[in-house]
RNA sequence: GGAGGGGUUCCCGAGCGGUCAAAGGGAUCAGACUGUAAAUCUGACGGCUCUGCCUUCGAAGGUUCGAAUCCUUCUCCCUCCA
């Protein structure tokens, strides 16, 4: 096993807050494997790269021996982590937990060595939980103490409405670090009170409390907001090579190193090689390449990254038409279809108002040449490769 | 239960009878430039059969030659009091 300073260091590196830290080198002493626990929400299987920094973290830690816990919270589900908006969430079926799982499975597994990685569900001990046991799990805490979590406290100062049960979360969060016998919890900055919970529970309990290690909620591709499928700033791991990839291109330089720290497997001292590479005159663009490469091929594989690689070169440093285009076939009238309505018709523009916006601005063309003419027409049987912005390309066969 | 304040185009936010498809900012998109879908600059940014027409300012009615702007009802949200 890596020596302890080397594992502090990687525990640590990207990670807002470790508690606490003596504990956690006394827990490395003893040499034997931790039991490391994360929870999951099974409502939200898609996942993006701004998920994947806590992944990371759990494969780093596999990496160095430890025993990872991968938590579905199935029963905290029914709950649903207190926001102040869904007061009650229905339960999910057990279908729907199942396939909810097995989408985080598939998605997680490309991170996380799958044979090392124990799978539990917290409902497999709640549910044995009695109501009597319940009430004592509830009268571990006070009420004061509940409203020291910020937005409880928020809430209440501002009247706003908080039901009964939503103190059950971080409860039940806490408890099952207790079942899980946790030495180490991850979890989001926002996760603090739930995760120092666990450690309470675990004192009252005759147990070593766990430990907490906090990791930034990433940014998204703006560089101000959290990374979030609603604000449209996210990469989804799911998505296409070519669209992580550009994605990941189109993050600021500034960015570019945040995303670095936080979610790529270069060692630290590689890290800071680059950087110093950067400040003497090396081009930022050489390293953010590398880096979209190595997260492309952790999604994809190699052989999509090099292609993805390839596309972007050619399509936008030498502006050439990219290898696969959707095709696309639309029926004209006896004069043939106006360009605009072709556009939209083919996908490109959302409306055939934007599409003339486009030719107006300079930013379409039909086999490579610029379009100037708004009432051009594309005949019966014509056959061209439109297209619009750097991004989108048809080929579009009049019929 | 009572008293106020407010709902404007993707978001924030001006407008408070005509010159309003509606200021400004953000987001987005396009162009230029470039080292990249970085940065910067410029422009666009409801829809359509596009020098014109149609539909938008919480909903429905009404006043008016004319309403996002005035009136009525409804609806949702917020603040204060109980």
């Amino acid at each position: 096993m890596t020596d302890i300073t080397d594992q502090l260091e990687i525990i640590k590196r990207g990670c807002d807050e470790l508690l606490v830290e003596a504990e956690l080198v006394e827990k490395l002493k003893t040499g034997r494997p931790l039991r490391v626990k994360a929870g999951f929400d099974p409502t939200a299987p898609d996942l993006h790269i701004g998920h994947t920094v806590l992944i990371n973290k759990l494969r780093q830690l596999q990496d160095l021996g430890h025993h990872i816990l991968f938590l579905i919270g199935d029963f905290t589900g029914m709950i649903g982590d207190p926001t102040g908006k869904n007061a009650t969430r229905p339960p999910l079926s057990r279908e729907e937990v199942e396939r909810n799982a097995e989408t985080y499975k598939t998605q997680v597994f490309k991170i996380l060595d799958a044979a090392k990685t124990e799978v539990v569900y917290n409902s497999t001990w709640m549910n044995k939980l009695s109501s009597a046991d319940m009430i004592k799990l509830a009268a571990s805490h006070t009420v004061a103490r509940m409203l020291e979590r910020d937005d409880f406290g928020k809430r209440y100062r501002s009247n706003q409405p908080i039901a009964i049960h939503e103190f059950l979360y971080p409860l039940v969060q806490g408890y099952d670090s207790v079942a899980l016998k946790a030495d180490l919890e991850l979890g989001g900055t926002d996760q603090k009170f739930n995760l120092l919970m666990g450690r309470e529970l675990q004192k009252q309990n005759g147990q070593m409390p766990q430990c907490v290690l906090m990791m930034p909620l990433l940014e998204g591709l703006d560089g101000v907001n959290k990374m979030s499928k609603s604000l449209g700033n996210y990469i989804g791991i799911t998505e296409s090579p070519n669209e992580i990839f550009g994605k990941l291109m189109s993050a600021s330089d500034t960015l570019m190193w945040r995303y670095i720290e936080l979610l790529s497997f270069a060692p630290l001292a590689v890290v800071r090689q680059w950087k110093t590479e950067v400040e003497g005159g090396r081009n930022p663009r050489d390293i953010k390449v590398g880096f979209a490469q190595e997260i492309v091929t952790r999604f994809h594989g190699a052989t999509a990254a090099q292609s993805a690689l390839a596309d972007f070169e050619t399509r936008f440093k030498q502006g050439e038409i990219p290898a696969d285009i959707p095709a696309v076939e639309l029926t004209a009238g006896p004069d043939g279809i106006a360009i605009a309505s072709a556009l939209k018709d083919a996908g490109l523009t959302a409306s055939t108002s934007e599409a003339l916006r486009m030719i107006a601005q300079g930013g379409v063309k039909l086999d490579g040449e610029k379009v100037s003419d708004k009432a051009l027409k594309l005949t019966k049987g014509a056959t061209v490769v439109a297209q619009v912005g750097k991004r989108k390309f048809a080929r579009i066969s009049i019929v």
